[in-house]
DNA sequence: TCCGGTAGGGAAAGCGCATTCCCACTGCAT
DNA sequence: ATGCAGTGGGAATGCGCTTTCCCTACCGGA
């Protein structure tokens, strides 16, 4: 039993559907009062709902916008798809959500379906991956997209670039100076800890992960510090987790009065180190600093509290959704600041 | 510049739309082979991409599936959104994400607008209000529910029927019997705690909120010990913070000796709560125990462990759609089980 | 009174696809 | 040679809506 439909609604009316059409779903004539009132009330007698798609389809526009994570349930992007959701709203669009786990082979079917779904703008949120081994599925992706903004589809990037892409139009990146707020992170670091530093990064070939490293190499640099020691794990709370006892297990061997302060490339990284370091019966700030990346705000009750890099993460967001619906406006680009607390206190 | 479409794709294949359908998008009937590999190369040097709006409309199908949250922001909505996500894929369904803050009136305009778009079945997470205020915006969501049952969809609800709405076929709920568990976090927590409880409730009429104080309550009674003082805030991590506060507030007016346990309705709360009192500097467990609800992932490597209740979230959110998808299956029911951790330790 | 102009309503043509029905043709048994 | 089932392709219809175009009726001005 199917919704009724707007010819069912014009009959009861007594008017033709396009009578029925223009009083109900806004058009730029519009009809005599006594006639709307006739439309409206058979409409709300009938329980008519118009149907999206029939809409679509005659007036080829959708009203959607496909948001692509690599996991819902990651604060990092949940705060993003937050973003996205309230630009959406008040553009008076829906989201479709799609997750890949951060393979650009799952990129590329989340393209894919947005755009057979006729979603008229592309949120892609996650860090891109350089690695060879899926420079393919990231030609195909990149190809994906570009026949998508060929046929007038926008594409909103957080972060990077995807690695391939032409920059044909209405292809937007919402840029996070990754590398810069890295650098500032370690400059700020070095001002009171004295120590070696150590990065817990995520694999190689993770652009975000990769730029951070880099940054933060380059401010021990300009501080004239040593490089830091580069331990890899996944970019996750787990991969934290691993990295930290890899640490915890150097920190024990190398004697005493060696205290490093850990760059995790990301706060749920950091939590994970912070967790393994604890476990291993090291304290800290006492025997480690660590400080993470981003900000999450549910993370921010973490005793002790997580010296980080502050990201507007709702806006990066709103941004890149914003970026994708609107005409004007080129890239976007914020910024984040440094957010010294007590992980990296130094006694 | 549009897409193309499939009748460009028949023509250059020299074939009927009808033949070009067939192979393309899947068909009882399947085209000779040569035929078919015709059509197949001259979709893919046009990049034909199925307009998924067209076929719902001829089809009458979307396989669409509506989700509403909250604040997909939250740790628990966007638990249950990954099982949610999981389960569309699993499906080969594409979810559709609206936000509504909670209100009835958001979830109302939510539910028109997956109507509109056909989705085949709309989940429903979060806390219901039985307020009086609310009672009208409720009535009004479960007509609009109603409604979409009446015409077909499909709807899974995770926690509480919607006040009012009717039992309708294809109306699904998965429940979890917060006040059960929060009974059995009760009896546990009153075997080694020995001084006086308090709740850290959300706003009453909440009825996840509420299900949890009469359960906890109903626990401390099986024990014999005195009903706990409630204390009244958001439903949320700054509620909890606030309800923290007066909390302190009372254990420092009270002179020294009394160590309460805090029970706070939900993780979030929870950890507010212990921010609010180490803020004031109490510490937990040593000068409060405090307990939450949910077992949010991201908490686990709080400090002190926060003793709760364990919910299979994501599995909550799997079985919501499932429920909401397949036909068979009645009322799924989830459990979760008591976690203790150092947060209600005491010495 | 007549005429040009202008609301205001309806008929009809799509939008892009699935699907039913029909038709031509093939291969086989009679 | 004839009939028949079976196969494979195409024409046409409809899904529910928007929008252009047309037509009628009514308005004011001369």
């Amino acid at each position: 039993m199917p919704a009724s439909t707007l010819a069912e609604v014009a009959r009861l009316a007594g008017v033709s559907p396009a009578t029925a059409s223009r009083v109900l779903n806004g058009s730029a004539r519009v009809p005599g009062e006594n006639i709307a009132e006739r439309v409206r009330s058979a409409a709300e007698s009938l329980g008519y709902v118009a149907n999206a798609q029939a809409q679509a389809l005659a007036k080829s526009t959708t009203g959607l916008i496909g948001l692509i994570v690599h996991d819902i349930a990651d604060p990092y992007f949940s705060a993003i798809a937050q973003g996205v959701q309230a630009a959406a709203r008040q553009e008076r669009r829906m989201v479709l959500l799609a997750t890949t786990d951060g393979t650009p082979a799952g990129e590329k079917e989340a393209v894919i379906a947005f755009a057979a779904r006729r979603a008229e703008s592309i949120i892609i949120a996650g860090s891109r991956s350089t690695r060879p081994e899926d420079a393919d599925a990231n030609s195909r992706l990149a190809a994906e997209l570009d026949r998508y903004c060929r046929n007038g589809g926008r594409v909103g990037v957080v972060g990077h670039p995807i690695p391939g892409a032409s920059e044909t139009e209405g292809y937007r990146i919402v840029t996070v100076p990754n590398e810069q707020l890295a650098r500032d992170l370690a400059s700020e670091l070095v001002r009171t800890h004295e120590g070696p530093f150590v990065i817990a990064a995520g694999p190689q070939g993770l652009t975000t992960s990769d730029e951070r490293v880099k940054g933060f190499q380059r401010g021990l640099a300009e501080a004239g510090r040593p490089a830091a020691d580069v331990v890899r794990a996944a970019f996750n709370r787990d991969g934290g987790f691993d990295a930290g006892l890899a640490i915890a297990k150097q920190i024990k061997g190398s004697g005493t009065g060696v205290r490093p302060c850990v760059f995790a490339c990301n706060d749920v990284m950091a939590i994970g180190v912070a967790a393994a370091l604890r476990e291993q019966g090291l304290k800290v700030p006492q025997d480690a600093g660590v400080a993470g990346f981003d900000d999450i705000e549910w993370l921010r009750d973490f005793r002790p509290a997580l010296s980080t890099v502050t990201l507007p993460l709702a806006e990066i967001g709103r941004l890149a959704a914003l970026a994708a619906t609107d005409d004007d406006g080129g890239p976007a680009a914020v910024t984040g600041n440094v957010t010294l607390r007590r992980s990296t206190a130094v006694s």
